[in-house]
DNA sequence: CAGTGAGCGAGCTTCCGCTTGACTT
């Protein structure tokens, strides 16, 4: 007979916590949750104080019948769930669901996975907290109505299948505004001036910077100018000393951000390998939003700082967290043993677990000391100054091992290094002066990672929820991660030479961005949309506000229920009013004017399928009346910023391109983009061609490309079968046999040299296997 | 994968936060 039962909600953790308590105890996971609101129904009673429908979800029934007979059999059960309020909340649903004898019940909570840790917790057990249960039913409750109340006027009033929510709707204004703010940007011009000195040896250069910026050309020239028979002096020299701190450790959002910036991982893609490391025992857990570390991992990683570098290096620091809303049931993400100095494992989770050290070791190491020398040039008869900056590192400290990268491109200029010895009153030569025309930068758009640290410092979304929330967005395309071409823009330069000045005109490209988030036209209607009518719920706001009510309820000062009513008094009436607004066009519908050669007015809009545009209005009353026309938006054009002309010409698709071998070649937009059609074949139209201008002889390339693709895609035949090919597919080579397709085990090098027998047992191998259960299929 | 879409009517879509699987298309 098992005496104790203990419950937490990893069971990688339940794995390392068994080894620490001995036999008489036994550790299981009940992974997360194991009751929720139903997923496809509103189940909160509104007419019964907002009593929320609990069931255990079908993927969690084994779960909780193994834990039910386990908990049968202890003598004692201890419910370790986190130290939150979600954690809290599964502990009270684990009582009710498995039915608990109070008894012989307990609740206990530890931060970290120590011998130690564990014992003392199970030493001072207490009862659970149904405050703080409360308050994680009023944060359920909330969000289940928020999201299933605004979702289906989305549904009504732009298209099917959107979603809003607390978090994902404010994600998305994010971006919408940041992108509202990049087209209202208005750039400045100015003139930079650099310097390039002789010193008075005749041979070292010094470079400097004018300590002002010039408006104009004719501002430059008459600088410049009066630079030409002016004398330079050096006028002072500081040197003063500079300290640098390393970062605190990595929690969820800031290893998402530094593994964007340093190793380019999305943030999903960082999750994934964090969540193989966190498996493999090799880090610490990886959903976190506290920045402690344990007095055991600074004890091992002190020793390990003092082993690889000298006492000098060392400092110890403790880490407070000062993120909004932080709830630190977990330390901070770290190596499990900090003397691990590398692993075994993909080149990604090598790279990542590294990275993870790096920043563990560094937080714990000496500050980095500069010193920061500025020397000041003086020009005669005027008021402005030269500056030179060099910073010379004297003692590197953390910056042995990790440096903490930025965002900011324009951080990018680094200083100088090292300058020349110079002494006061030094008189320069003057050798040339340069001045650049430069602009001011744009807002950047934001990255994955650099949206999740927004959200954050807002106080929005959770560590387990910033990967999931940037997928939404993106599944629901409201926004894109894309690429945007940067525009040609040209610049004057300036030259001041051997008393001569010259004038030069350079171009660049300006404003190119890769990989960013950028809203959709559904994005951009659906934020506009919300913001109108819901302006409370996307208050950058609203999700702190409500925490601290949370918080009241928590504290016992106040019924959940009484929250969330206060909530809905006001949240539904207008729900309510919205849903019945009718409106004459539709919500984001812009009338661009009438089509020159008919008259007929022309708008665009959100359709079933995404931005299009109509010409000629429905007539429901007429049923002869001629039907209006729809066609599709191009990639590139928006709603917001697309011309009557771009419009109209979008109605000449789908279009005759001209003949090819006696057959029309005809290019239209379909499901799946541009595309052109011969012989009955669809050919889809690369992203740099125009379907609108597409020419005949580019279309005839196409088709030849697509055929030579074609002809590659057998890789064999076999005689005595026709039904069997091996093909090659978008993922390698594969089987097809009797329409339906196997893949070929990695252990075959050349596919091409399988003999019948070889593709038949693969077949047959594979279809043993019971067919894999057609799961409902997951939106993309 | 592929020329979609203004209407007589069925039923579907959706939230945020905990946690890992079994898919290899």
């Amino acid at each position: 007979m098992q005496k104790n039962l203990v419950i937490v909600e990893s069971p990688a953790k339940a794995k390392t916590i068994e080894k620490f308590l001995g036999k008489d105890f036994k550790v299981m996971s009940s992974y997360g949750h194991i009751r929720d609101l139903k997923q496809k129904a509103f189940s909160v009673d509104i007419h019964h104080n907002y009593a929320p429908q609990y069931v255990v979800p079908d993927d969690k029934k084994k779960v909780v019948d193994s834990l039910k007979a386990e908990a049968g059999k202890a003598q004692v059960v201890w419910l370790a769930s986190d130290e939150d309020r979600e954690g809290e909340a599964i502990s009270w649903h684990l009582a009710e669901v498995l039915k608990l004898d109070t008894a012989k019940t307990k609740r206990i909570v530890f931060h970290e996975i120590t011998r130690e840790a564990i014992l003392r917790a199970i030493s001072t057990p207490r009862s659970i907290d149904l405050h703080l249960v409360d308050a994680q039913q009023a944060r359920r409750v909330l969000d289940r109505i928020v999201g299933f109340e605004l979702s289906p006027i989305l549904w009504r009033k732009v298209k099917p299948a959107l979603s809003a929510g607390r978090v994902q709707s404010v994600a998305v204004r994010l971006v919408v505004e940041r992108e509202r703010e990049i087209n209202n940007f208005m750039t400045e011009a100015s003139f930079r001036v650099i310097a390039d000195f002789i010193l008075p040896d005749g041979t070292t250069y010094l470079k400097a910077e004018l300590n002002k910026r010039l408006k104009t050309s004719e501002e430059a020239t008459a600088f410049l100018e009066s630079c030409r028979d002016a004398s330079f002096r050096i006028d002072e020299i500081v040197t003063r000393p500079v300290k640098k701190s390393p970062a605190p450790p990595f929690t969820t959002s800031t290893l998402q951000q530094e593994a964007a910036r340093k190793l380019g991982y999305s943030v999903s893609q960082t999750m994934m390998i964090a969540q193989r490391l966190y498996e493999s025992g090799l880090i610490t857990y990886m959903r976190t939003d506290s920045v402690n570390l344990s007095d055991l991992a600074l004890g091992t990683t002190k020793e390990a700082i003092l082993n690889t570098y000298s006492e000098a290096y060392y400092k110890f620091r403790k880490y407070t967290t000062k993120s909004k809303g932080a709830q630190e049931a977990h330390e901070a993400i770290r190596p499990t043993y900090i003397g691990n100095e590398g692993i075994t494992g993909t080149a990604q989770e090598r790279k990542l677990y590294e990275l993870i050290r790096k920043r563990t070791m560094a937080c714990q190491m000496a500050d980095a000391e500069l010193e920061r020398t500025t020397i000041s040039v003086d020009i005669s008869g005027l008021k402005e100054k030269f500056v030179a900056t060099g910073e010379v590192i004297v003692f590197d400290g953390f910056l042995q091992v990790y440096n903490e990268s930025s965002d900011d491109e324009s951080e990018k200029e680094q200083e100088n290094g090292l300058l020349p010895a110079v002494s006061v009153n030094d008189l320069l030569a003057l050798d040339k002066a340069v001045a650049t025309e430069r602009f001011t930068q744009r807002p950047p758009r934001y990255t994955e990672a650099s949206l999740v640290r927004r959200l954050e410092e807002l106080g929005i979304g959770r560590p387990s929820t910033y990967a999931p929330t940037i997928q939404t967005i993106q599944n629901r395309e409201y926004v894109l991660k894309g690429d945007k071409e940067g525009v040609e823009r040209s610049y004057r330069i300036l030259t001041l030479q051997n008393r001569k000045i010259t004038k030069k005109e350079k171009k660049e490209m300006a404003g190119s961005d890769r990989s960013k988030l950028m809203p959709t036209d559904t994005g951009v209607v659906v934020n506009d949309f919300l913001m109108k009518y819901f302006p409370s719920v996307l208050d950058y706001n609203f999700t702190a506000s409500v925490e601290k009510e949370f918080d009241v309820i928590a504290e016992g000062e106040m019924e959940w229920t009484d929250v969330i009513d206060r909530f809905y008094k006001v949240f539904h009436p207008i729900v309510e009013q919205t849903a019945a607004v009718k409106t004459e066009h539709k919500v984001g519908e812009r009338e661009l004017g009438a089509d020159p050669k008919n008259g007929l007015p022309v708008f665009v809009k959100i359709g079933r399928f995404g931005p299009v545009a109509q010409m000629g209005a429905a007539n429901p009353d007429d049923k002869n009346a001629p039907k209006p026309q729809f066609a599709s938006l191009l990639k590139g054009q928006s709603i917001e910023t697309i011309t009557l002309e771009e419009a109209v010409r979008l109605f000449d698709l789908p279009r005759t391109v001209g003949e090819y071998e006696g057959l029309t070649v005809v290019a239209a937009i379909g499901r799946f983009g541009p595309f052109v059609r011969h012989d009955g074949k669809f050919i889809s139209i690369p992203k740099d061609i125009n379907p609108l201008t597409i020419t005949i002889e580019e279309a005839i390339e196409l088709i030849g490309e697509k055929r030579k693709k074609e002809a590659e895609r057998i890789l064999k035949t076999f005689d005595n079968e026709p039904d069997m090919e091996l093909l090659n597919g978008r993922f390698g080579p594969y089987i097809s046999y009797k329409g339906k397709n196997y893949k070929i085990p990695r252990t075959v090098k050349d596919p091409k040299e399988l003999t019948f027998e070889e593709v038949m047992s693969i077949v047959n191998s594979a279809e043993e296997k019971p067919s894999t259960p057609k799961k409902v299929a997951r939106k993309k």
